[in-house]
DNA sequence: CAATATATAATACGTATGTATGAAAAAGTC
DNA sequence: GACTTTTTCATACATACGTATTATATATTG
């Protein structure tokens, strides 16, 4: 029973289909074609496109808190592990791209979430959260409701994957070159670190 | 010549079904049926939907940049005035509640950006970071790169106010209620402040 | 009030949409 | 190797799409 060749095909061409053009702009014949296989093969494998969106969402998402807990696991400080959990949601960002595009689209939208997807990032927002409540615990990370922090903390990665085409053609800021997008790694991490640090008594 | 009633109200109706369902999403019957207007209207008054799609992303995003700049023109510090166009910023979204989803979905689309939207984001930025500047001249902010901090806090309530729904469905932040979209505002703007606040000396 | 521009309205056209259908092929089972 | 299940394929269907067309109504102007 191995992997399903033409369902997960069909999965990885509806996540970058879907996030670029939308639910309503990617069209069946568009993902089939993509994918490679025939027009009725997501009826036959899903059911309809509409759970294949659903498929494309947990598969974008999902994998990624295994992601954020295993960056954020190492010992180390609570401000330390942040700044490792932050390095980690940009590391799966530039591995998923499509992430924030896909969610972007969903959350637009207003209706219900999807579970996946509420699931995911409320789990995704508690490792945050609770890493900032330890943090606080010990003295290292300036008091303030630690749920309201983390989403903070969690906008700026996904914003800015988000911005990537705005940057690029309105500031320049082309994250494809290494170098940038290590500039705004440091610089969102460095931002963080100041903005949960406890200042110092003078 | 007044207001050309029909053209503005199916701007008024694009800007929500785009916002909502995005391009493709929102039909030209959707449209013009929510603007309460003849199928021919869209034709007519803009020549296409498409350019109805820009005159739409003009509207919601034209604005900003003057409430930006007046939140921020009252005299005080860099620090202070800083954190009066953030505020400034939640004020606009909550008034305008469209934007980041529009955008959202322009963004996400990877395409050539509409040119509005690049100009009217990159002035907004543009005035975040000459205020960190500023900052850092009176030796009140900290070092780094102006405009990686600028996008830091230009994220934060663009990405709060798209997750909207996700918040109130995933963590019970429900943005209607007042309290708690003080909560949020006050929280970001405390956040905005000790990141980019000079660490004190010990 | 005529004449002329401007706006609204009803409808038609070709194309694209998501899904259903049934035949052909491939894989699996005894 | 015959039989059965699973998967692919080609095609059909009804509906929805964006826009063009043509007619009607409403303002505007002399």
């Amino acid at each position: 029973m191995t992997s399903d060749r033409t369902a997960d095909q069909l999965v990885a061409a509806a996540i970058e289909l879907f996030a670029r053009h939308g639910y309503h702009g990617a069209s069946v014949r568009a993902i089939t074609g993509a994918a490679g296989v025939n027009l009725g093969a997501i009826t036959y494998h899903f059911g309809s496109k509409g759970a294949l969106y659903e498929a494309a969402i947990a598969a974008v998402l999902g994998p990624s808190t295994e992601h954020l807990a295993r960056a954020s696991s190492l010992p180390g400080s609570a401000l330390e592990r942040i700044e490792r959990l932050v390095r980690g949601l940009f590391e799966y960002l530039s591995l998923h791209p499509q992430l924030p595009r896909v969610l972007a689209h969903h959350l637009a939208a207003g209706l219900p979430i999807a579970a996946v997807a509420r699931d995911t990032m409320q789990n995704n927002l508690r490792l945050i959260t609770s890493l900032i409540a330890e943090g606080q615990r010990e003295g290292a990370i300036r008091h303030g409701d630690p749920t309201l922090m983390a989403v903070s903390i969690f906008a700026q990665p996904m914003f800015l994957s988000l911005m990537r085409s705005l940057l690029r053609q309105g500031l320049d800021l082309d994250q494809d070159d290494p170098q940038v997008a290590a500039d705004l790694r440091d610089s969102v991490v460095g931002f963080v670190r100041a903005a949960l640090a406890r200042p110092e008594h003078s």
